[in-house]
DNA sequence: CGCGTTTGACCAGCGC
DNA sequence: GCGCTGGTCAAACGCG
């Protein structure tokens, strides 16, 4: 830092030396930069070392007997090295002037030396990050691979929940380079793709795969599957773009899927946040608002508009009990590349809808169901999810499959919408208030990440507030959960990955880490949705659209799965 | 003028 | 078959 501006007078007079003749051409090749940049280091180097010489010599009729630019250059120098001590710098040129020819040689030959030390150095500093970056793939994958392992260790002690998550397993396989020799997982790829004929969520399924061809070509239109399995009448819908989409593939999966249309999952997010707007890294175009029974807030209705034809759409609806509870339903599978923060979002989305419908949800046995579930085992296998004994969901007669993370629940089981029970034994009411589940709990710190995730991008009114603060503050821990949910499309691995390393985490910073935050399963009818998510209108939506910059707050502190 | 939102109409699924 | 509801379309409208 304190050395920059040295740098650069080094630098600048280097460069009139260069312009002046007096340097040679052998430094000239080096090109300006590498000049520059050696100068500097030699600068450096030189006056360490004429400081070791300081008081070996003592003469000082430098300027006499050089030329005007080296004595330009010296005065660059010692003021900012030597902090004005003329007597050091006229040492050091002293020195050079003894023997004048040599030295000016041996200076140059340092030069260039310090330059190639200096295009090694980034070259070795570049290779090194680029290292970094893929030991955390590595790890990134081992951690997904290492929970897909004990998913199929859990399936085959029950036999009868060989649904396995497909889009995990085809995510490990497009982000892991040595997933080519997981035999077994493609072995349970294969049974359970002839497995299909059982009442399996094969809208969900589709849409994993085609977040898997999501990953293997970007851009793919593939995902259209995810669009047939989303919308639950493909005629209605001649003239949408999701009607332009390819046909299924002849892969049995995709065919059935399109057998039950109404099997579409979705990912339903509650947080409370009085802003009208959560950030998800998408963008979306509002197509539609329509009143929904029972609730005299409208449903705002979005579609993803960072591609042409991507099938995404989001609901955005308040809570009707809880008005301050923003509902977010995401359903579909981008067919696009996504920014990262969105990526993460439809990631947490897709994995939680792959959890879903790959369990035996069909049998909507509640408790049992979801107790069978591998996601479910994982809590169990968990050693850092004490909490996460249990995952049930009383039965709801929701069209489609939903997942809904609740974010809204308090910390010391103070709910949102829903009471938390003691050890955080959630009982979750989801809007309709039909339904209520118990949802195991799970220790949040507190703000939690998950609810971060959801940071506002824009609030009505007003300065950003304190929580806001907070959640700046907290950014790392987010990063570390969203990454680590990025980074599994299993919703329910990542998530206990991340909850491990909100632990880890929250105790590093010291930060206080309430158990009142659950994660749980629970029936939810009134939201749900997969995808990626972003930003949520509000019944005024004007407002809304008009308010941005600030940051809303977010009482989210929890967060429940709930399921129907 | 382009883009996004609003809003009434339309369509399909579902229950009675 | 009818009505209700959810979801979508598309013209109208507003804003920058």
């Amino acid at each position: 830092m304190e050395t920059r501006p040295e740098r650069h007078r080094h630098d600048h007079v280097h460069e009139q030396e260069a312009q002046e003749g007096e340097e040679d051409a052998a430094v000239m090749e080096h090109g300006a930069l590498s000049l520059q940049r050696g100068a500097a280091l030699f600068g450096r180097r030189h006056d360490e070392e004429a400081g070791r010489r300081r008081g070996e010599i003592r003469e000082v009729d430098f300027f006499s007997r050089d030329s005007g630019a080296r004595g330009q250059d010296d005065g660059e120098g010692r003021g900012v090295t030597r902090g004005g001590r003329d007597d050091v710098n006229i040492e050091l040129d002293l020195l050079t002037t003894a023997s004048a020819g040599e030295e000016m040689m041996a200076v140059k030959n340092q030069k260039i030396e310090a330059s190639a030390v200096e295009v090694e150095l980034r070259r070795v500093v570049e290779e090194n990050r680029r290292l970094c970056g893929m030991l955390e793939e590595l790890t990134r994958s081992y951690g997904a691979l290492y929970q897909q392992l004990l998913q199929v260790t859990q399936h085959r002690q029950h036999p009868a929940d060989l649904m396995i998550n497909r889009s995990s397993l085809a995510h490990t396989h497009l982000t892991t380079a040595a997933s080519h020799n997981t035999s077994s997982t493609r072995q349970l790829l294969e049974a359970r793709a002839s497995s299909t004929t059982t009442a399996q969520p094969h809208a969900v399924v589709a849409g994993v795969e085609d977040e898997a061809s999501d990953g293997a070509g970007e851009a793919s239109p593939s995902l259209s599957n995810g669009g047939n399995n989303n919308d639950d009448a493909d005629g209605k819908r001649k003239a949408s773009p999701d009607a332009m989409a390819p046909p299924p593939r002849e892969n049995g999966l995709q065919a059935a899927a399109s057998e039950l249309p109404g099997r579409k999952a979705r990912v339903s997010v509650r947080a409370r946040s009085e802003a009208p707007m959560i950030s998800d890294g998408c963008q979306w175009r509002k197509y539609g608002q329509k009143m929904a029974k029972g609730n005299p807030c409208p449903r705002a209705y979005y579609r993803c508009t960072m591609a042409v034809a991507c099938p995404v759409r989001k609901q955005v609806q308040r809570c009707a009990e809880d008005r301050t509870i923003l509902v977010t339903t995401y359903e579909g599978h981008h067919n696009h590349p996504l920014p990262p923060a969105a990526t993460t979002m439809a990631n947490t989305t897709s994995a939680a809808a792959a959890m879903l419908l790959s369990g035996p949800a069909t049998s909507r046995d509640g408790a049992a169901a979801l107790l069978g579930h591998p996601a479910a085992a994982l809590f169990h296998h968990s050693s850092s999810i004490p909490y996460a004994s249990t995952m049930a969901t009383l039965s709801a007669s929701a069209p489609f499959p939903t997942i809904t993370l609740d974010l809204t629940q308090a910390p010391g089981g103070v709910a949102g919408s829903g009471g938390l029970l003691p050890h955080g034994l959630g009982l979750h009411r989801p809007p309709g208030g039909i339904h209520p589940v118990v949802a195991p709990a799970m220790p949040f710190p507190a703000p939690s990440p998950l609810a971060s995730m959801f940071l506002p991008q824009r609030a009505p009114t007003g300065p950003p507030t304190p929580t806001g603060l907070v959640a700046r503050q907290q950014q790392s821990v987010m990063e570390t959960v969203t990454a680590a949910i990025a980074a599994d499309p299993n919703f329910t691995t990542a998530l206990a990955a991340a909850i491990s390393s909100v632990m880890a985490g929250a105790a590093h910073q010291a930060q206080p880490t309430p158990r009142g935050n659950n994660v749980g399963i629970a029936g939810d009818q009134a939201s749900g949705s997969a995808g990626a998510a972003t930003a949520g209108p509000t019944p005024t939506a004007a407002g809304a659209r008009a308010a941005s910059g600030g940051s809303p707050r977010f009482a989210t502190q929890s967060c429940t799965m709930s399921t129907t």
